[in-house]
DNA sequence: GCAGCATGATACTGACCGGTAACTCTCTTT
DNA sequence: AAAGAGAGTTACCGGTCAGTATCATGCTGC
């Protein structure tokens, strides 16, 4: 068995057909799965060439690295993360309590997901510690943005300290997230939402 | 060079010293450290020993395998923690909101220490997503205790609903540990402790 | 028809992974 | 004095890691 296909055999064939996505697209693709699923550090590039049902080499051929292609991964999920985000304050444009209820509605929908595993960016911050990683900077960044925006609608709805309350609602954020990979879905992450509204009315109440 | 010394060279001596601690110990130590700080997935068994200035040979005489051992590690941690904890509820027998604040006021001072990089066992959930290992256990029970505690607390002061405010506080303690590894010292986890008492007042005032 | 290009297949490098075998040394206990 | 236990040393195992070289194949635009 295993005789590299005398010519008699069709060949390997399966090569160039219009509806299959490109080489470069299967294999981004199937880092993504493999990284949310597995872990960054748990996937090997052999592991993620044969999930696309492809080779080392044309990932090598497309990505420079497999610590860039990381870095890609989570430049790729920071910019799919604005546009929900904008897209939900785009429906309650002068509400801005209204927007911060619905990015907790999201956040609280996507933790109750049974394949979630928590926010791939902060995963992707403690399981890459080196400082010079090319995936730290997307990192802080993406971070420091959801930081900014969060304070923004605070601002927006008249908080007194908006940077607190920025603060306090981002925490409660990412400990939903980390804490759906700890006690699941029917954990604590089920009632993030209730605890973002009191929050926002207890900060409100000290105008 | 390195012709594994002629008998004439003195022998590699350092062996028995009563004040150095066992090999066990060293290996134990070595690996707490550098689990914590460059994650589990990321630091090998020879970095180990090195670091504990032993060899392979020694971690597997007292340490069936890595996995094992990084299991010790958190119980260790778990063990260490509920020391702490049981210490701080020691001093506030009879005033639970004190232990709470006590509580919140121990994990502020962990979060600003410039070496701390978030809850060990929390990391450790996030890196090792294989279900049947020996840590997953470790890391749900730690968990599940640390919630049921909490909703302890929250009964005996009086909340209207503590499993909900017990979840809220876990959500904050959570956060901030996580956040620590994305946006630092001085990022939102400074606030933790405020989001706490505001949580508690919000539900207390329900009665 | 032909050039160019994306893709595929196979084999390889050197380093590291977790884990083991076999032997020596030294100190402690009896 | 003998025996055993803890520890150190060296060498090794098969497998996987990230990354590369080389050659063949097929599709597409000119």
């Amino acid at each position: 068995m295993s005789k590299k296909y005398p010519s008699t055999d069709k060949a390997p064939s399966a090569k160039r057909d219009a509806s299959r996505p490109t080489a470069r697209k299967r294999i981004f693709d199937a880092a993504a799965e493999l990284f949310y699923r597995k872990g960054i550090r748990a996937v090997g590039v052999d592991a993620i060439a044969a999930e696309a049902d492809t080779t080392k080499m044309s990932l090598y051929r497309n990505f420079p690295s497999k610590d860039e292609l990381v870095a890609e991964w989570l430049r790729d999920h920071d910019a799919s993360f604005w546009r929900t985000w904008d897209a939900m304050a785009g429906r309650h444009l002068n509400d801005p309590r209204k927007q911060v209820q619905a990015a907790f509605s999201l956040l609280a929908k996507h933790v109750a997901d049974p394949n979630a595993r928590g926010c791939p960016i902060a995963n992707a911050a403690v399981e890459l510690t080196e400082e010079d990683h090319p995936a730290r900077k997307v990192i802080e960044a993406h971070k420091a943005n959801l930081r900014a925006r969060l304070e923004e609608i605070c601002k927006r709805m008249g908080a007194r300290q908006p940077g607190m309350l920025a603060d306090q609602l981002f925490l409660l954020m990412e400990g939903a997230q980390v804490t759906r990979q700890t006690l699941g879905a029917r954990g604590p992450a089920r009632n993030v939402a209730r605890a973002a509204d009191l929050l926002i009315d207890a900060h409100l109440k000290m105008s």
